[in-house]
DNA sequence: TGACAACGACTACAGTTGTAATCCATATTG
DNA sequence: CAATATGGATTACAACTGTAGTCGTTGTCA
């Protein structure tokens, strides 16, 4: 099973306004991001050669949309996080964010809820 | 008070053997992280050019050292990645992990304490 | 003291990235 | 229909990256 290709930062926005809604035509991508259209093509032919992106043709122009859920990529994008920055271990990561981010109460609440159902079971 | 730079991959690397022990020559870098003796130079070059490092001359070689802590890459990175994958949120950032991730009994405890005391009121 | 090894400085070079512009064909508008 | 706007294809181009090689100097060993 071939990896997710990898994106860049600026792909990264690309891809975000195509998992939140496709298939979309370029300029319809260059309007919510609000880059320049042609930019914006460029990143979007890049995205196709990577395999990111397919399209289709509608009329003259193209419709794209993601290959993949926007859920492969974060998880890929989130081991290499942990891999060059972390050593590839989770727990300092989290306790990284845990300790320098503002959380609330809920949030709280929320993992704290998630870790105990993690903490029942669910292992492998 | 300037961002610390933005360090690349292979760039990290060198980073790394030099927060857990600095000053080192380049060719001493170079061994730890098992890496041909030129490309290291190279990186070592960019990474004074950026500022990440400075040397001290010793008789005829060059002792490198970090200019700043591991924690302000550290956090620097974290928050770059916390922007560009989960859109500067950290709790769908930490569910993700959380799920996906293997924890041990002991690791699970751990972050429950310091969510509980997180909770109690040490805001920062 | 002469050959060689190691150093830093500089150079190389292709691939990626961000940001567009140019070119040509077609669609739209007056 | 003519002028223009728009679309995709191609081209541009500098900065950054990964990975080294070349050059000139100097310390070292035989």
């Amino acid at each position: 099973m071939a990896r997710p290709p990898q994106i860049s930062g600026a792909e990264w926005e690309v891809m975000k306004v195509l998992w939140e809604a496709s298939p979309l035509t370029g300029s319809e991508v260059a309007e919510r991001i609000g880059g320049h259209p042609k930019t914006v093509k460029t990143l979007l032919g890049r995205l196709v050669r990577k395999g990111a992106l397919r399209y289709t043709e509608e009329g003259n122009r193209y419709l794209y949309r993601p290959t993949l859920a926007r859920e492969k990529y974060v998880a890929e994008e989130s081991k290499s996080f942990l891999r060059r920055v972390f050593g590839g271990e989770a727990t300092p990561a989290l306790v990284h964010f845990v300790e320098t981010v503002d959380l609330s109460e809920e949030e709280i609440q929320e993992l704290r809820e998630l870790l105990d159902r993690r903490a029942k079971g669910e292992k492998s």
